[in-house]
DNA sequence: CTGAAAGCGCTTACAG
DNA sequence: CTGAAAGCGCTTACAG
């Protein structure tokens, strides 16, 4: 029943010459007559010819795939950010391989190696917050597979990285609730260990001395999970403070409309009472109400860079063995925008 | 440079044994001694051995990869059906393939090809909205290769569905308007073509016939691309209607919490004036204010059953060749959650 | 219990 | 201009 694949032996048998010719001519080869050419691509178009991408990938040079290893996929930045991979990768004759770490590190690693006995030609990772060093990812560098970290990185491991300014992220965010008047700013941060939430943290502090304004640790809270139900509790304690903040900058928007609502549970008026800033301009700072002033932060631009890096880095080896891989840093800006909650 | 990949026959070279009897270790064939398995296994383990899966395609049986055609990802639903796919595949030892349709139609049929091409073994589909008739999947069922179409699936086209029942969900989500004294029911619906906005439209009407309340065309609007900004629009449309409805059930939570900001710009309140809808569960409807009352859509679900289908299909068939590939239509239970905008 | 041999579908250096 | 041959890394039916 199931119908047999056409070959290349096919195409050779119904035109009564050899697999060798027909691959040559569908390749262009410019040995091979025009007349033969000819024929072999009409009968090649008429069969519907596919080539078996396995039998080349294992014949020669590179599988045309890359991997992507993401933390999780729902979330508006992780999905802007395959978005922006997939749209440069397919453009580029390239197929995405997408794996999850579920923020475990040993799933990262056990991604890690299958997307090796995939043979990818390059990966894609923005590391789990479990991360610590990157031992895992020398199997990739052994063998040369071009790595591209983007997000969450590691500063020690050599490779392209896509990231923004976190620390002028916060930095801006904070600067911003000190424009607007607030005297005692709060900040709801994220995990100890992510390059992201440690930058976002230090340019709030940076913001704070810069304003000569004292450093309260007791106006610092520390997520967990990085969720909307965090910025609510949070921002519970904070009001119930001796000396409650004015404004609160949140690592996320998530977590910072978790905060915004449970402002407005307790009567609060916001931005007159309380002014608060997000950070990555997800859908539902645009849709909370007040909508949330927050700091874009471009998913989309983030994988495409990514995917771009990564794909020159295979191209460029591919015509030069000795094409050493990538090891810059790019840097994306950010900006604040605006909205109602200040 | 360049590492050389361990393969079969390194390992077996230094064991001074032949390839066969390493690779009948590894896989624990019965007939190979003990003795011989675990020095396999050590020395496998050893040097980080990891097949070639293009080579062990190549030879056999499927590529243990399975392909996915979505519309877009930026999309809670669409990331929670993904997820649910993921890790049902990534358990059963299968690798997801995605790929992105952006709603059109040229680039599914392109998918479909690439997808065939890279020999998946299955595919999963939910159609874009122009989709209409289903010839560029015919090539998959020559070929053999099992479907599962998911969310947006073809009424004729011969394979296992997973859906919900949108006129279901629709008629529950208009029934509870109209237990909680909605007199004027509005419905701000999808496109004309997709099976879902239809279901969720025929669901309007039946709650509304049955409670002997007249259908009014002039309550109901329709997104072409169902989002907040339309939600938003529309109801301040209805709103200057002569006699404006007291409820809406939007399409989307995306569109219900659009339309529920724009009732709270024109001070009214929610839900003592007007109550409100949506239909899916995503995050947006937690988090607005009031959260939004909705139908849960379980996409986690949805995806975990498609995966399960299409990998049933691939493992029966592999065993039996005779094996038909599966035509049920699964149709998963939705829920109304109710919150504070009915 | 182990191994020699054939073959999956393709590419390419080499010969004619 | 065309083709015979080797080989990518693996699996498996068959022989011993």
């Amino acid at each position: 029943m199931t119908k047999h694949r056409i070959t290349l032996k096919d195409i050779a048998e119904k035109l009564g010459i050899t697999v060798t010719t027909v691959s040559k001519a569908l390749k262009d080869y410019p040995d091979i007559s025009e007349d033969t050419k000819k024929k072999v691509h009409a009968l090649a178009k008429k069969l519907n010819y596919q080539p078996d991408s396995q039998a080349v990938a294992l014949r020669g040079k590179g599988s045309k795939t890359i991997g992507l290893i993401i933390p999780e996929i729902v979330h508006y930045f992780f999905s802007s950010v395959i978005n922006g991979i997939m749209n440069h990768a397919e453009s580029n004759g390239y197929r995405v391989l997408i794996t999850l770490s579920n923020n475990r590190l040993e799933m990262e690693k056990k991604q890690v190696n299958l997307l090796f006995s995939t043979k990818v030609d390059g990966v894609l990772v923005s590391l789990t917050n479990e991360t610590k060093g990157t031992k895992h990812f020398d199997i990739l560098k052994e063998y040369d597979i071009p790595v591209v970290m983007f997000d969450k990185v590691d500063n020690k491991f050599h490779c392209n990285k896509v990231t923004i300014d976190d620390c002028l992220g916060g930095y801006n965010a904070t600067k911003h609730l000190i424009d607007s008047g607030c005297q005692r700013i709060a900040h709801i941060r994220g995990p100890k260990k992510p390059l992201n939430s440690i930058g976002r943290f230090e340019g709030y502090k940076k913001a704070l001395i810069e304003a000569n304004m004292v450093f309260d640790p007791s106006l610092v809270k520390e997520c967990t999970e990085v969720v909307y139900d965090e910025g609510y509790q949070f921002c519970k304690e904070l009001l119930k403070l001796p000396k409650p903040p004015d404004g609160i900058f949140a690592v996320t928007d998530q977590v910072g409309v978790g905060a915004l609502n449970a402002l407005k549970d307790a009567k609060l008026n916001i931005p007159e009472d309380m002014k608060i800033v997000g950070f990555s301009d997800s859908q539902i700072a645009q849709v909370s109400q007040p909508p949330l002033t927050t700091i874009h932060q471009p998913g989309y631009e983030i994988g495409e860079t990514a995917a771009k890096l990564l794909i020159e880095d295979i191209e460029l080896r591919k015509k030069d063995p000795n094409h050493m891989f990538g090891s810059k840093q790019i840097v994306l800006d950010t900006h604040l925008i605006k909205r109602g909650s200040t």
